[in-house]
RNA sequence: GGCGAUGUAGCUCAGCUGGUUAGAGCGCACGACUCAUAAUCGUGAGGUCCGGGGUUCAAGUCCCCGCAUCGCUACCA
């Protein structure tokens, strides 16, 4: 039996389209993935879609239809969407099935039955207003702290997993497995977390006001809540078709930093409650951060990373990906970086090596590959330099090195070039002697572009399809090919053709990002339907003052980071107004600027100073505030309708 | 405010447990070649390794202070 593997991404949240941030973890694991088939090894490859919570119930009304209609539809996008990026997964979860319920309900019961589930009268002093609950500590002087009001004592009985009790068994875990959790940066960041006591996690919600969930076995009431759910797609996928023990002692969770705590602190512990192994290693990458922020505020074009798959194609898109990110920080995201990397290393090194190989197959020898002729140093030192690299590509894929191992076969297609200068077959063309040196240098070259489209399969396995079409040796590979130069036997017909990764036009592209175009590309994924809340009469609407203000003044908040404490000038009367908008204005863009308050809001203390209204602002989904404003002035105090 | 990450050539970044003149790719300059996608090959220019202290025979690489950027968090009316 081949050596498993069982690679997963995180289910995706279905309440909003696949992006840039979902494509880029499902692209890595798909790459892991076909390196692991590659080598021979078992693989599975796991993804899905996390379907329950209030959320999804919410945006399901709103959208006029069932919450399972709903997920069905954004589940689906998903999944288009990974099958137009040739995502090769083996299976695909959704929380709703049913398979997966009976697991959660399963492994819920075992460890309510061992004790590690609690019944909690959770809170006590809850907040209308807030919306939420205060413990003692919070509240001043017996109030609440934003709305100065008495809370009232409310029981919302949830179940509470004793995770706290874990805490030093993850620690000592995670002390003799340096490994789990990699890079060891995010290790480190966990065992921070371990420091202090992490508490106990809520894992249900009344199914009275949570209805879209998965029912706690031992109390109908109440419904799973998220991680208890979610988190064990990875477990439930695998018992459902019998193949825990085949594949779960090889569990490699791909994930970004975002959600290292629940993956690196809440499943573990419950996993071990459950009596379950643990997985094998959690890997963390970064950010792929988009910059450019001048050019989409003023020009309104924003880069979306999507839209490029569409332009460079799909295969050049992830080998940009992989080769431009150190696993575990983050990258920044240029159009220009992407469009310099397929030049340098798609166009001007790889493709060309086809190209030239290709031609001069054509023009010395008919377009057919010949035997090896006699062999020199250099030809053997090329042939060297490829049979070390299956095993290293595969080393540095398995330390999550994608960046290494792709530099690793681009060195070597550099080595390539170079040693077609060196032994300058158009010389060796003229004399009829070389006739034997000459077949020798354009086998090595078939046989060199032979081991480098299996080497970048995992990668771009469309591409590197053609480029073997074009050798004229189509074909399922295995990693052990790429060493075997053999691979390109005496005979076969290559075939002249396109360029296999086209030049970009660097010159055009620089023209087109100084004018601001480039929005011509409209985004890949369809929009998850907005999530309307409920309607309103117009007398509702007129219970709220809106008034135009001038800032005035824009101060520092004594207690808090993100806070400015605003000055805003109403004509009669001024303002203090708290405004969370810290990381996205200066005070020098603030003073003197026109705003709509909202001026009838009963006042707040929020982490101690008063706030008497409210500004305006829209939120994009990146999180991105603007101020909602006027487009010709309008004297301060006019009401806004 | 707390915790953490990052700061190395114009750009994107490597530099493990401290050790000879600090590296790669791209870009740039010059040259060579012509099979090839104005590609390829060679040579070269270019760096106070954020700043300041300190430890050491020796620090980009360890310690302290500071600065900058970013993230998490204090839930941001």
């Amino acid at each position: 039996m081949a050596e498993p593997y069982y690679a997963t991404t995180p289910i995706f949240y279905v309440n909003a389209a696949p992006h840039i941030g979902h494509a880029y973890t499902t692209i890595l694991v798909d790459v892991a993935s076909r390196y692991q088939r590659l080598a021979g090894r078992d693989v599975r490859f796991l993804t899905g879609t996390d379907e329950h919570g209030e959320k999804i119930a919410k945006a399901a009304e709103a959208a006029g239809t069932t919450p399972q209609a709903y997920v069905d539809e954004v589940s689906a996008q998903f999944r288009s969407a990974w099958d137009e990026l040739g995502i090769a997964y083996d299976a695909f979860i959704r929380t709703t099935e049913p398979r997966h319920q009976a697991v959660v309900q399963e492994v819920l019961q075992r460890v309510y039955d061992q004790g590690d589930i609690i019944y909690g009268e959770y809170g006590g002093l809850y907040c209308v207003k807030c919306e939420r609950y205060y413990t003692e500590k919070e509240l001043e002087d017996g109030t609440c702290p934003q709305h100065g009001i008495a809370p009232e004592y409310r029981s919302e009985a949830n179940y509470f997993f004793r995770m706290e009790t874990y805490r030093p068994w993850l620690r000592e875990q995670l002390e003799t497995n340096p490994d789990l959790i990699r890079p060891e940066g995010y290790r480190n960041e966990v065992l921070a977390m371990l420091r202090e006591p992490i508490g106990d996690l809520s894992i249900s919600r009344p199914k009275a006001r949570v209805p879209w969930g998965i029912p706690l076995p031992w109390d109908e009431e109440h419904v799973t809540y998220v991680w208890f759910d979610a988190l064990l797609n990875y477990w439930s996928d695998l018992v459902s078709h019998g193949l825990e023990e085949r594949y779960w002692p090889a569990a490699e969770h791909f994930i970004a930093k975002d959600i290292l705590k629940p993956h690196g602190v809440f499943w573990p512990t419950m996993l071990k409650a459950a009596g379950l192994p643990l997985f094998r290693h959690l890997n963390v990458h970064g950010y792929w951060l988009v910059e450019d922020r001048k050019m989409s505020k003023s020009v309104g074009n924003v880069v979306r990373p999507l839209d490029l798959v569409d332009r460079y194609g799909n295969d050049a898109f992830r080998y940009f990906l992989l080769r431009d990110m150190r696993f575990g920080l983050d990258a920044s995201f240029h159009e220009l970086g992407l469009a310099e990397r397929v030049n340098a290393d798609l166009a001007n090194d790889l493709g060309n090596l086809l190209a030239r190989t290709v031609g001069m197959l054509g023009k010395y020898r008919g377009g057919v590959v010949p035997a090896f002729g006699p062999r020199e140093d250099a030809d053997r030192a090329l042939q060297a330099t490829f049979a070390a690299l299956p095993d290293a590509v595969l080393r540095h894929v398995e330390a999550l090195h994608y960046d290494e191992a792709l530099a690793a076969v681009m060195a070597a297609v550099s080595e390539a070039n170079r040693y077609v200068s060196d032994r300058a077959p158009w010389e060796l063309a003229k004399e009829a002697a070389r006739a034997g040196e000459l077949d020798t240098v354009l086998r090595t070259c078939a046989e060199a572009l032979y081991a480098t489209s299996v080497l970048l399969d995992p990668v771009m396995p469309e591409r590197m399809a053609t480029l073997r079409a074009r050798l004229g040796v189509p074909g399922d590979v295995h990693l052990d090919d790429a060493a075997a130069w053999d691979r390109v036997p005496e005979g076969t017909r290559v075939e002249a053709g396109e360029a296999l990764f086209p030049r970009v036009d660097l010159e055009a592209l620089k023209a087109t990002m100084e004018v601001g175009d480039g929005a011509d590309a409209p985004a890949e994924a369809v929009e998850a339907p907005l999530p309307h809340k409920p309607e309103i009469a117009i007398d509702d609407f007129a219970k709220v003052e809106l008034r135009v203000g001038t800032i005035t003044a824009a101060e520092d908040h004594p207690n808090a980071d993100r806070l400015w404490v605003l000055t805003v000038d109403l004509g009669p009367e001024t303002r203090t107004v708290v405004s969370g908008i810290k990381a996205h204005y200066t005070a020098e863009q603030l003073v003197g600027t026109t705003v709509i308050v909202v001026a009838n809001l009963a006042p707040a203390k929020l982490r101690g100073v008063t706030s008497q209204g409210m500004i305006l602002a829209a939120e994009d989904a990146e999180g991105t505030l603007s101020l909602a404003g006027l487009d010709r002035p309008l004297a301060p105090g006019s009401e806004v309708r």
